[in-house]
This record gives structure tokens, sequence and C-alpha cells, in this order.
DNA sequence: AGGTGCATGTAACAGGTTACATGATTAA
DNA sequence: TTAATCATGTAACCTGTTACATGCACCT
């Protein structure tokens, strides 16, 4: 069995999706994948290069006019290494990373005025995020309208999240000053 | 002004929380912010000496009977740093990895039901991590509190969603069967 | 002539995990 | 006596980012 690592999976799925080469595949990852999965183009050429060794894509000479060009297609043990891994039971990965979670577990030595000016930096962050994700678009294919919808209701909950306890400590803050 | 490691952060907020040795911080990451920031020992002790090189930290052997055991305390420029770091305006990190976000992206070479199977594995991962954060317990402190609840949160509502589409994918299976 | 987009690539670095090695203490 | 817990540490590895270098094509 093939072993895949987890760039060479994107790169095998975007294939599988009609991208053909390295720099559309960084165009769509970075388009419609980074909410959830980074793709760098330090992994990205390398792992192409690899994947090609494996034998699980065949990569063919295009240039674009006189622009060197490198399109790829799946093989047959490229389309199978796929779907492996898209059927796997094992448990999936995931991963958070959360610096405002990290601040706000640490917060009792702030004052609350502080905890809310970092939760609202946090907020505008992920509003940021939520207008990149609502200038995508409705997707054609059911998958990526999927992990669009998913995005935009996470990213929301966040931002509500957000917002409810800086209220609550503005509303203490008030409280506090009035006793 | 001292350049702080993410690791070097995490450190210096458990021992202003009173964690004092690697392994104590070591333990009150697995069990409290493991949901959204990782320690492993690989780069936790290496950490401590570095910031005791920085004069961040300052480290006294003091054995628990004849077993080693060094224990650690901020210094002043340690405290300083922290709270620099705490009330810094820069935008936080987010970032999310989630292997069953990126199948659900490429899942249009799937069949609905194997699609619903990997959403129900990612579910069940998530329950198993209810049921850890469930485990743990209301915090003494305020900002612990807050993260765990933003934790269980996050949690349910991805059950939440992966349920929704699971039987969305179920009755479209139906509906398609009958027809 | 100059800026943006298409297109590929790498070297240096940063950050983190895994697996292993070691050994004392304590409770069953 | 033996298993769990306390406690520290490192080497090898993996994965990924950043910053840079290169150059053509197309539009204005």
């Amino acid at each position: 069995m093939t072993e895949l690592t987890p760039t060479g999976r994107v790169i095998l799925g975007m294939i599988a999706l009609g991208k053909q080469t390295g720099y559309d595949i960084k165009q769509l990852s970075d388009l419609a994948i980074r909410h959830f999965w980074a793709v760098s183009y330090g992994q990205l050429y390398p792992e192409l290069k690899r994947l090609e060794e494996q034998g699980l894509i065949v990569g063919r000479h295009e240039p674009s006019g006189g622009r060197a060009r490198q399109v790829y297609d799946l093989t047959e043990a490229g389309r199978a290494a796929l779907r492996d891994w898209m059927v796997s039971p094992e448990p999936p990965l995931w991963e958070v990373r959360c610096e405002t979670l990290l601040k706000t577990f640490f917060s009792d030595v702030l004052a609350p005025e502080e905890l809310a000016a970092q939760l609202a930096s946090f907020r505008s962050v992920m509003e940021r995020k939520m207008e990149q994700l609502n200038a995508i678009g409705q997707p054609q294919h059911a998958g990526p309208a999927l992990s669009l919808q998913f995005g935009k209701g996470m990213t929301e909950w966040i931002i509500d999240w957000c917002r409810d306890r800086e209220q609550q400590l503005g509303t203490a803050r008030e409280v506090s000053t009035d006793a």
C-alpha cells in the first residue's frame, strides 16, 4: 500500500476535480479549502514530483505559449490511492490551534475589557473570513458546497460566541462600576 | 523585545497559573487546552531551558524524595513578556486542519452512504471529545471555564452539523431508491 | 514601459511529533 | 512485587512556511 502524505492527498483530490497544474491546485486551495486545510508551494511542487515517482500521477510538459507548464493526470494507481483514503475508516484528523482560546484560558491576569478586546480582535479575524467565504458564491458541485456550508456555519457560530462573551464582559464591567 | 515561541507562551501562562514543573504543565495542557492547543514533551523541555536562558523564568532543583524535579517561577521579565503577548493587538492565529472536510470537498467521487460514513466517523471523534470535556467538571477560574464552554459549544455544533448532513444523505438515498 | 497574472521552483528555517531511554516513588 | 504515576530528557523524523529567484504573457 502506498503511503500518502497529507499534501499528497490534497493533490490527488484536486487533480480528480480537474485541476491539472501546481498553480491551479494552489489557486483553488487558497480559494476554497484554506479555511480547514492550508497548502503552500514549498510542499506542493516537491510533492508533485514525489507522486509522479510513486506512479500515482503522470505529468506531461505542455507549455501555454512560451510559458513553462506541467500538466498532471491521475494514473489508475493514483485513482485507487485516492479512493482508499476517501473511504478509509480510520478516525480522521481534527486539529485546532486557536491563540485567542489560549489567551482566554490564561485570562485571569487580564482586566475584563482587555479580554473583551482580544475576543473582538478574534471576531474581526473571523468576520473577514466570513466575507471571503461569502465572496465565493454557490459552488457547482455538492462536495465543495457542503464544505463551504460547514465553513460558514462554524465561522458564524464563533462570531456569535465572541459577541455574546464581549457583551457579558461589558455588562459585568458596568455592574461592578455601578456598585 | 524578547521573541516568544508559541510553546514559550503556553509555558509562561501555565507557570503564571501555578504550574511549576514540565510534568505539571504537560498534565494540565493535556487535560484542559489540548482541544485547541497541543503541547508535546519534545517541545516543552527544550523550551523551558531556552526560556531560562532568556531570563524569563528561573528554575531551581527541588527533588521530591529522591526523584529529580525542576521547579520554575516567572521572573519580572517573564511576567512582562506574558502580559505583552496577552494584550497584543496582533490578529490572533486561528488554524483548523480537518481531514473530513477535505474528504467532503472531494466527495463527488463517493456514494452518498460513503460520505455519510465519513461524517459519522468524524462525529464519533467529536463525541469522544465531548465526553472528555464533560469529564472535566466546572473549573475554579473564569478563564479556564470560558475556554471550556467554547470547546463544548463548538464540539456540539459540529456534532449537530454532522448528524443533520448524515440524515439528509440518508433521506436523499431513500428518495432516489424510491423513484 | 510597467504592472498584474501565470507558472515553477528551492533553500533555509521553524515548529512540532514520535519513540525511545532512564529512573525513582507510591499504592495495590 | 508489580503496575501506575511522577519526572526529565533527547534524537530522528516529518511537515510545513517564508522568502526568494526566475521568466513569459497580457493588458494598459
